[in-house]
DNA sequence: TATTTATTCGGTCTATTGACGAATTAAACT
DNA sequence: AGTTTAATTCGTCAATAGACCGAATAAATA
């Protein structure tokens, strides 16, 4: 029942293309026919049987039925098997981990979440291996044939090396060989991204971005940072660091001790950053942002001034990143960004700021979006290492200024 | 002689796809034999023969003489055939108008430029085509043969129908149909883009941005602007309006009337920016802000503070774009920005601000980086619509969050 | 002579086309 | 009403064309 599913012995580039389309089809259109197959694919029927064939030998689709009501033969009905291959999505918050499974074509099977192992750190990652492995189990799965993991993790993720670079409010986690340990652990390799892309990544999958080609998710929670889509692309800059708008040059003198050292922007709106200037401006006794919102419902008026101009800076952030990517949409996400009263707030800021007021919601995922976002990216990279063409996508390479004369 | 070019008559997939890396072997490595483009590509010596005989009856390469000194028998040499292709390269300035000429190669033949028709509109229009004509004409090759062409303009060009939307300091070139027209005048289709971005693309071809996937471009001239390059892909925004960052709310209240207006940044550092400055600030009577960096440079305080303030905003703003995008590299150009002691003082102010100072280069095409880069687009598209293969280099979509589960 | 280049030939893989049998519904006829 | 016939659709078979490669062979040169 559990066989391990063969990497598609595939022959000439032909059909790997023919295969990648039928499989494309299957992915939006089932229950399908091979008649049908062939008409939205165009290849020829023949063709399709070849190759629907060779799937249900690797066990990638399986009958559900046949087709019944209409003029000439019934038809088979094929899917996509969950057999095919699975995907885990990872989100390691500080306060709470959270995995979700999905097979290949995109259905999640199970959700599981607890609070992160406080110890942080390898005790973490063990609490990982330990909830995926029940997950997988649970749903009849064997943790070996889970073919991509995609972990979400606070911090800035290094695009080439997979290491954590700035160090995320879990302990101990930047000196860790995170992908190494955790492929280990779990059996499969294991891709690492900011939680932040992968929230917006989930947004734009199952959640309030979709269809969208250039957005921006505007994460406001114990932190401050961006998720950039651009042109149908995640873009992580250089080192990673892309979103990093904590230190954004907005709300105070950007040459300050505390502004190199934690953001400018960070600085006063991070968590840490609106209590402490809701203390200075003589505010009572809180030890949470949440706590400032529910003060300022009841009146307090120095909580309401507080968010005010919490939200006057988040505006200005959003107005940056319009004035610099315009987007189509800006998502708010984050424990603090997500509230609508602050998203109204902050649209109003941006409706006197921005010459051309770009449309804002909010986070419909919520905290589900990492995981969701991290599924999403394992899943196309299930997808491509089955179908995958990126050796024939590269755009052509223009030619170098300097031309090579030399004969040999 | 000046036979035009067929569209290839391109049969199968697998043949377009060899046909392609022929293609790139050819632009990267010529003059080369048969032998070793066999090798390079990977195809055997029988199919190479094949495609470079249809290359050869194309016109798109030609014989270059035969390898001689070593062992064995002497084997043809190869390279790209000029009547393969011509693509044109415009930039259409406020003040000066350029043209320049390159073939299926990528070698630019020729460049010319004039002063802008000052009428504007339809007048600079006109122009354009008499100079386009004039250069292929004076470089023996036909204007119909020419296959592709790009057009850099001021402005806010709309990436879905190529409209330019906010006003240029071209009179009146916001209120005509500039792809129609020229398209019509040229008797070939005409792609318009934004020429600070087509500065960015020239830096990046034949520049101090090459091999470079992730850059910035701060113009810094009359007026200000950005161009971004995120994974080897320049990033146009929603409505093409990416870049935008006279819009910044840095360097003064972004509520005020003339910010909103104008934008914020680009009310304080744009060229009227610094003269108001100036004027404001006491400084003696100038029209230009090269007139301020002169006085700056003999001595007037007031002149040297202006541009202190000008380099410091401009800092400001390579942070943001720093925090935001992460770029390995930030060029500045513009006729203010590409000033070597300029760029040395936004450097500085750098170094104060950001926790990982960028590398700052100034351009080193000066001018001609936006006709550069508008040939380096042609050229793109140029080679695109013989040899792409971008029906099939698409992503894999994933599936929608909610499942079809109709029998029919 | 040894080596390298280029061509020819045969074999394999893949996709398409057209013909055909199988299965089903609709219509027509006794 | 029950049976036969026609129409339609699904899926397979066989033939053919395009494209690739590898081996054998011819040609040219240090």
């Amino acid at each position: 029942m559990t066989m391990p599913v063969p990497l598609p012995a595939v022959t000439s580039v032909t059909r790997q293309l023919s295969r990648r389309s039928v499989f494309e089809a299957l992915l939006h259109r089932s229950p399908i026919s091979r008649a049908d197959l062939a008409k939205v694919t165009g290849l020829s029927k023949q063709t399709m049987s070849e190759v629907i064939d060779a799937f249900g030998q690797q066990g990638l689709v399986r009958q559900v039925g046949r087709t019944s009501g209409n003029v000439g033969r019934t038809a088979v009905l094929y899917e996509l098997s969950p057999e095919g291959g699975h995907v885990l999505g990872i989100d390691l918050g500080a306060r709470r981990l959270t995995v979700a499974l999905a097979d290949i074509a995109g259905r999640v099977l199970a959700e599981a979440d607890e609070p992160t192992d406080s110890r942080g750190g390898a005790w973490a990652l063990d609490q990982i291996a330990r909830l995926s492995d029940r997950l997988a189990r649970d749903n009849h799965t064997h943790p070996s044939r889970i073919r991509s993991i995609v972990l979400a993790t606070p911090g800035v993720v290094n695009p080439k090396s997979g290491a954590i670079e700035m160090a995320p409010n879990i302990t101990g986690l930047g000196h860790l060989n995170v992908v190494g340990l955790l492929s280990e652990k779990l059996g499969n390799p294991v891709i690492i991204e900011n939680d932040i892309n992968l929230a917006l990544l989930g947004e734009i999958w199952h959640g309030c971005a979709q269809n969208v080609a250039n957005v921006a998710f505007l994460a406001l929670g114990s932190g401050v940072g961006l998720g950039l889509y651009a042109n149908g692309q995640l873009v992580r800059g250089e080192n990673g660091a892309a979103g990093e708008i904590g230190y954004l040059p907005l709300g105070g003198d950007p040459l300050q001790a505390e502004s190199r050292l934690q953001g400018c922007l960070e600085y006063q709106v991070g968590a840490t950053g609106v209590l402490r200037r809701y203390r200075e401006a003589g505010g009572s006794e809180v030890d949470s942002v949440i706590q400032v919102f529910e003060r300022a419902q009841v009146g307090d008026p120095i909580a309401s001034q507080v968010l005010d101009e919490t939200a006057r800076l988040t505006g200005l952030a959003a107005a940056a990143v319009i004035a610099m990517v315009d987007p189509q949409l800006i998502v708010l996400g984050g424990s603090v960004g997500a509230r609508p009263d602050f998203a109204d707030q902050v649209a109003r800021v941006l409706l006197q700021l921005s010459p051309r007021p770009v449309e804002i919601r909010t986070s419909t995922l919520g905290r589900r979006a990492g995981v969701v976002g991290a599924l999403s990216v394992a899943l196309s990279r299930l997808h491509d290492a089955f179908f995958g063409v990126s050796e024939l996508a590269a755009a052509l390479p223009l030619p170098p200024p300097a031309h090579r004369t030399a004969r040999q």
